[in-house]
DNA sequence: AATGAATGAGCATTCATTCAT
DNA sequence: CATGAATGAATGCTCATTCAT
């Protein structure tokens, strides 16, 4: 996960300010890119000089680095809660479905960036827990998935992989439209987006 | 569209190399993200040195303003000529969503990066004309999509706006994933996911 | 006249340091030439690396650009005070004259920069205040001298235009030789220049 | 002088096309300063792409080089000839001014080059010649000067080195705003000139 | 905690020049 | 004679990072 930081001074940081400027990055690493945001973009949003942020953190790789293994720590915290509750696919589906909007409405900057980045971050040794909690996702929602195709309750004549990438994408892009405080709730939306990928959009006959 | 080159070098240089130059800057923009992407790691791809890209190209911007907009042109010619066929809804949509993967089929890299930078380049004016494509795609799909729920094909008790951005993102995602010459044909994975769209996961009961 | 730097830092950042590297900008600028100047000599010369003078300094540009408009705002200063005297038409030249060749001393290098680059520069929105100045000067010197011939204290049968150019350039260009601290005080070099001017090098009849 | 081109290339070139060519190059490094002059300027100019000038001449310098020296050497031819004829200070003078903006109507946008780039110039060893050609002008000048202080011709309450210089700018800098072809003649303008400086604008008591 | 000033590596771009055709 | 395509060195500038104060 994140690697521990080394130096002494980040460790007599203040906790509150420390949450306060990943925020800040967090949010501007989110609308302009992690490689377009110069420090002095956040320094700026944050009231202080590009140097000063140095106080507080080893490197702007490092504040990419807390930022996300902070929300996948969340997230691992929330899935593996549904997981361990011992429900049936259909409704785990909807538990992680619902979790995953949470989330979205608590971390969206974090989502976003972790959509946008996570693919070439993942390269690097530093950012390698992105490729674990990559796996174990796609271990919990695909097995879910095959799981409900074996209880037949799910369709059998879809390509599951296909299916589980579809779900997916599905839920996490939607980091990148919605806005916390809109006319929405994030169980609203699940309840909508889950209607949707089970049921489908058409009427039935 | 895209703002034509001024120069007659731009023009008159062998349409050949230019494409080839084009597609090798689309996978590194698409692999790396646009920003990240040096221009000698271009150069470098291309078997050349950075400073004879510029033989070919304006800038990298261009590169890129060239890459999206061929992109786009074909896009629409696509679309238009389905828009222009007077199907129903349904078959609009299933027309729509299967000429998108074959857009994704022959332009991934384009795609890709439209995905990623489009947000962000569209405040640039030299980039206006990617607002617009947005607004007329948003035509397009919530049109038919209203037309499917006023003719009661589609569902009446979803949000129609959800429902847009939920088939919109469930397609142009797949460009992160999809890679040519894979085991599914376009037009094989348009219809499943036609299918999963239209019918959902779930077991009919 | 000069554009006012929009950050902070430019106007914050010490007036000294910042005058320092300005004359030491100049000094090259005059020296080679505007465009023949890397912005690594200057810094060179400064003792600091190139992108260390971006500190100070939005762009090689802006230097020129607060070199030229600080020795403009001087130069009109003195000029503005001998032109509200009241002064009769040869005693106006005289003190034009002479003011002129004190700025030669006190600006020597950004003199020398306004004659060699002034024209091409004045094509430039940022520059517009060159032309300004250029219609500001020949109005004072065209009309001083159209009042003396006026007043037949200069004489009438010479091409006033004519005339106005070479008193102009006569002062001017001597800030390509003109070396402070030589053995000629600006009053003394003002003064044989005045008795050139106005009567001539050649032995009356 | 000019340095005798080496390549046989340029030997076999037609002369007429030569000089158009030089005369191009000229017309715009006098616009625009030599090195902000680009090859491909000077070649659009003459319609032909950048690397075609090269099959013409060695380099841009050569090209500064014989455009200088063919200058040069016509100057000279006139000077000589004044020097030769043997005449008193005060003719020589007149003939010198004359010879000068005659140089100035032929050659306007060499002398405009001579002027401001010379001095830079002067340091490579390749322009040497420029600073021969100087020391010859000075010799000139100056000597013709003192022979008239001598001969009473001249004041003697004036510094003569000033006085060369004033008169030596006073011709030279006209090239900065001389065009051909405009209301006064070479000759007219020289006697105008000559008015000024030889016996002054202030009207005589 | 934060500032002011600087570093140094890297980047997009320019441009004189070369050369096979 | 001229073109098309490339080279390679240099240029103005950016930016993450450092550090004395």
């Amino acid at each position: 996960m994140p690697t521990d930081s080394k130096k002494k001074t980040q460790v007599t940081a203040s906790p509150g300010r420390r949450r306060e400027l990943l925020d800040t990055a967090a949010e501007v690493f989110a609308a302009q890119g992690y490689n377009a945001t110069t420090v002095r973009k956040i320094a700026d949003e944050a009231g202080m000089l590009a140097g000063s942020l140095y106080y507080h953190f080893d490197s702007k790789e490092s504040m990419l680095d807390e930022i996300l293994s902070t929300f996948l720590d969340e997230l691992w915290q929330g899935y593996d809660a549904v997981l361990a509750a011992g429900l049936g696919p259909r409704e785990t589906i909807e538990a992680l479905v619902t979790e995953s909007f949470r989330e979205i409405d608590r971390h969206r900057a974090a989502v976003a960036i972790y959509q946008k980045e996570s693919r070439h971050l993942a390269a690097q040794p530093r950012f390698h827990y992105l490729t674990d909690s990559q796996q174990k996702f796609e271990k919990a929602w695909l097995g879910t998935l095959e799981r409900g195709v074996a209880d037949q309750v799910f369709r059998d004549d879809l390509d599951v992989r296909l299916t589980y990438r579809f779900v997916r994408d599905t839920v996490w892009v939607a980091a990148s439209w919605y806005r916390p405080g809109g006319q929405h709730s994030p169980e609203e939306i699940a309840r909508q987006y889950l209607s949707m990928v089970l049921d489908g959009i058409a009427v039935r006959g």
